[in-house]
RNA sequence: GGGCGCUUAGCUCAGUUGGUUAGAGCACUACGUUUACACCGUAGGGGUCAGGGGUUCGAGUCCCUUAGCGCCCACCA
């Protein structure tokens, strides 16, 4: 709770230790020491609903490293939280880690130098033959281990970069409560992720089944539709004859002549005139003797190729779609290793055929068995003219590096509205009730809602997961029964079928008939990720602080996940709940480098963040991130970090000066509005209100920018214009002149640390130390109303009006090029009547200030003068004293 | 092919419901050491607001259109 506002109250601020000398260096360590000792970000847990701000925030990839976008992102994320804490909100605001899934599995394959081979037993003292070794360890010399090994492995590389991940934040100054950590591998996590999925089994929302799918031939998984990257891969077209019992030849092209043993049918539209003759009549293929009927389907496109298709099971969706609505018989040839099926299939005709395909084919890469296939189709006369090279899209698997292949396997899935329109509908207005920022990232949901033509796969063929939690009985027969599958209670879980028999079983009847086998796959990294605030907030686990943060507030992350991350957040939150799991979604932005790429580990264009902050601070770089919108990319800019860095130092040093022109160490300052007498101090003090307006403003619509700018803006204008000039005025002033002055210094200090505390949590810190008790980011956040009141009937006007006065007599030193401190003998100001009162009033700060030593005389500017940056006010004539005398140097 | 965003000074970006002569910082130039700050201060130069058309008394802002950049989705014969 915030600890006191300035609104009806005084305070007296006792000025405790301001340094002679200041400097950002070492804050960061510091003041995360204190904050962690004190506990200043602590989650207080007898806050209700009402009073508390809820952060999903996302948990980081444990395997690898953070790069400069994390510190983007994050920081946004941060600056809203350390705002909310200020409004008076109890910032429910946890960190994760996502460990689980297969950037571990190939980080630990790669440090340790170890491969999962499921037949070898546990050995509890096993070594890793290597670790951490910077050359890249070929897939040969990796050492065989059990998958429990595998996992240990997993874990305790997770928990090396996870200390390391959570030293930088720190760094960073994130205001994370650090006791309110979860892993996606953790128990806890498991049992979430395992409770969710049976939950999904029970109301029919998860189910098996056995169908053609997307199939990584690499990592042997299959792959859901939200996991594809389409690229562009090189390929040739071939044109093949097929035969027709005449003998007379039907010419395709396929850029997949491989495929060939699995053709099922030709395919074109029943438009098209050139093949109408062919529809209902057989063809053969050239080489294996295959005979297949010539079909008209819709989906076939007359100027796509010979506008007639091989359609084989599988080489694309078209595929499966023609398989599926022609009812095709299966022939698959390509296997889940990505090679040819070592058995000569059945359909393919005993003779030239046969003897090509097992002498030829047979387990072979699709790749060498399409030169094979070339080949005979050119020895038998079969091939028209050479390949044409193309560049085709294909569908890769995101992490992979080879061509997705269609395999048909048995897998599971979750409803997501891919094949039921009431779902998608639902999922569709879900979309619509989210806060989005900025609000055109909705679009990205919706298209992609819009665009599913499945449901979630769900099952990975992985071993470093959460376990599908499910046995299947074995029936005397010997054979597995899949279609009854046996749950675990909730209470049991988390559980791994591999290692731990269902109830009513025991282990002896693993794998026997009458016993059961365990289901092997784990589920999706999303299939845990997508109950992250069920996760964080205690679903089923701590319903006290379930009540207390759930639905959450908000949901922070970046833009390349909407479809991934949180739609299928949405989606089990629609399911289980029945209501959205967050108000708002906040979406960062790129970081692009400065060639304008996107930054990311595959292009090598990373750029690691410890040294950024180390070099220019944490509060420079957070300045940096800060000064991007939420939804725009942004460029890494050292030159922006250099400005918060001087913004950060300004901070110190302006701070310094006030607390030390208020008396210095030990000295007691009443900040006290009434004691605000002077025109232009109250007008200084108007001006602050306008920001304080604009700032909470621009923060209660998700736009910190805003609130930074005009904060910026303010501070240095207060720097420049008004602590010059009230100088004079507070070392050489009377009492009450003095006291104004300082108090009106003390009061906008005050709430310009305030103010600047998300954005620059270090150095506000610091300052705040040095005269307040207790932490600045726990204080309240600053409200206009105060400081109206204190400046009554000022307005920030005056202080403009008087500020581009002193720019017009500071220029006539400028021009003259002269010191500043080179005495006005006499000057003629020309100002527009509007302003002549603001300045007027505030005439002999300005005097004191320009050191203009005779007389000031000011004359009505013409109404029609032309306003110029200083607001219309000109020099009409001035005269010049003699610069000061240079002291002599000591 | 569909969609979203962007294009303003050499660079990075503001520019609110259309309203005086389009702003800031960096960089650049000149000057200046001033009882907070040289990691400083003061002042200055620098822009056909991507191109074209339209609406309007008035357009950086609204509409249409073209181009370029980035991204999302679809496209695999």
């Amino acid at each position: 709770m915030a600890q006191y506002g300035l609104m009806n109250t005084t305070v007296r601020a006792l000025i405790s230790q301001v340094p002679d000398r200041v400097s950002l260096d070492g804050l960061e360590t510091t003041w995360d020491q204190r904050w962690t000792a004190n506990s200043t970000f602590s989650f207080d847990r007898t806050a209700t609903r009402e009073q508390v701000y809820s952060i999903d925030t996302p948990p980081p990839t444990a395997s690898g490293s953070l790069h400069i976008g994390h510190v983007f992102s994050y920081t946004h994320t941060d600056v809203l939280a350390r705002y909310k804490r200020m409004t008076g909100l109890e910032v429910f605001y946890p960190m994760g880690w996502d460990d689980n899934g297969l950037p571990t599995e190939r980080r630990v394959q790669n440090y340790y130098g170890v491969r999962v081979d499921l037949t070898l037993p546990y050995d509890p003292d096993f070594t890793p033959p290597f670790e951490g070794t910077t050359k890249a360890i070929k897939a040969a010399d990796q050492v065989p281990v059990s998958r429990r090994n595998f996992v240990e492995l997993c874990e305790r590389l997770t928990a090396e970069d996870e200390k390391q991940f959570e030293d930088l934040w720190r760094y960073l100054g994130l205001s994370v409560d650090w006791k309110q950590t979860y892993q996606t591998i953790d128990p806890n996590a498991r049992a979430a992720a395992q409770r969710a999925f049976l939950r999904n089994l029970a109301r029919g929302e998860a189910y098996q089944a056995e169908a053609p799918g997307l199939w990584d031939v690499t990592f042997q998984t299959a792959v859901a539709q939200a996991e594809l990257e389409s690229r562009e891969y090189p390929g040739f077209f071939h044109k093949v004859a097929f035969l027709r019992p005449d003998g007379e030849k039907v010419w395709i092209e396929t850029t997949r002549p491989e495929l060939l043993g699995a053709v099922c049918a030709l395919i074109a539209h029943p438009d098209d005139e050139r093949y109408a003759g062919l529809f209902g009549t057989t063809v053969t293929d050239p080489l294996f003797g295959i005979e297949v009927p010539v079909l008209a389907h819709a989906a076939a496109e007359m100027d796509k190729g010979a506008g007639i298709a091989m359609c084989c099971t599988f080489g694309d969706q078209t595929d499966i779609q023609w398989w599926r609505e022609l009812n095709l018989p299966t022939r698959s040839i390509i296997q889940r290793d990505g090679r040819l099926t070592r058995e000569t299939p059945a359909w393919i005709a005993d003779g030239p055929g046969a003897a090509l395909y097992a002498e030829g084919l047979a387990g072979k890469t699709t790749f060498s068995a399409r030169a094979a296939v070339v080949d005979a189709l050119r020895a038998c006369d079969a091939m028209d003219g050479e390949p044409v090279k193309t560049l085709r899209n294909t569908n890769f698997f995101e992490k992979g590096d080879k061509p997705l292949e269609i395999v048909t396997s048995r897998q599971w899935y979750i409803s997501n509205g891919g094949r039921d329109e009431a779902l998608r509908a639902a999922l569709l207005k879900r979309g619509s009730e989210l806060a989005w920022h900025p609000d055109f990232m909705r679009v990205r949901y919706e298209n992609w809602v819009g665009g599913l033509h499945g449901d979630w796969l769900i099952s990975r063929q992985r071993f470093f997961g959460v376990a599908i939690p499910v046995w299947y009985p074995v029936l005397p027969s010997g054979e597995v029964d899949h279609d009854h599958p046996i749950v675990p209670s909730e209470a049991s879980l988390p559980v791994d079928p591999t290692s731990e028999a269902p109830a009513g079983f025991d282990e002896a009847q693993r794998g026997v008939p009458g016993g059961f086998v365990g289901e092997a796959d784990v589920m999706d990294t999303w299939a845990t990720s997508s109950l992250t605030p069920l996760i964080a907030s205690g679903w089923e686990r701590d319903e006290d602080l379930f009540a207390r943060t759930y639905p959450m507030d908000l949901r922070p992350q970046a833009q390349d996940i909407i479809r991934t991350w949180l739609f299928s957040t949405v989606v089990r939150s629609h399911l289980e709940l029945d209501t959205l799991p967050w108000t708002h979604a906040a979406i960062s932005g790129f970081i692009l480098d400065p060639d304008r790429k996107k930054m990311s580990k595959s292009k090598g264009n990373v750029v690691t963040p410890m040294g950024m902050l180390e070099q220019h601070s944490s509060d420079a770089v957070r300045y940096w991130a800060a000064s991007a919108r939420l939804g725009v990319d942004a460029a890494l800019d050292e030159g922006v970090m250099k400005i918060g860095r001087r913004l950060a130092i300004k901070v110190l040093n302006a701070s310094k000066f006030v607390l030390g022109i208020a008396g210095g160490q030990g000295a007691a300052l009443e900040l006290d509005p009434a004691l605000v007498t002077e025109v232009l101090d109250r007008a200084m003090l108007a001006a602050l209100a306008d920001v304080v307006e604009a700032a909470t403003a621009a923060f209660e619509k998700y736009d910190h920018t805003r609130a930074l700018e005009v904060t910026e803006t303010f501070f240095w204008m207060f720097c420049d214009n008004y602590v010059e000039f009230v100088k004079d005025r507070a070392y050489h002033g009377d009492e009450a002149e003095r006291t104004s002055a300082v108090t009106a210094l003390g009061i906008a200090l005050d709430a310009v640390l305030r103010l600047f505390a998300p954005v620059l949590p270090f150095v506000t810190e610091e300052v705040w130390s040095w005269w307040r008790e207790g932490s600045v980011h726990r204080a309240a956040w600053p409200e206009a109303a105060g400081l109206r009141d204190a400046a009554g009937d000022a307005s920030g006007d005056v202080l403009a009006a008087s500020s581009n006065a002193l720019a017009a007599l500071r220029k006539i030193k400028s021009e003259a090029k002269v010191s500043m401190k080179t005495p006005i003998l006499s000057v003629e100001l020309a100002v527009p009547a509007d302003l002549m009162e603001a300045v007027r009033a505030t005439q002999a700060d300005l005097i004191a200030t320009a050191t203009v030593t005779g007389p000031l005389v000011l004359t009505e500017a013409p109404a029609d003068a032309p306003r110029d940056s200083l607001g219309g006010i000109t020099v009409v004539a001035s005269k010049l004293g003699e610069p000061p005398v240079k002291p002599a140097r000591k």
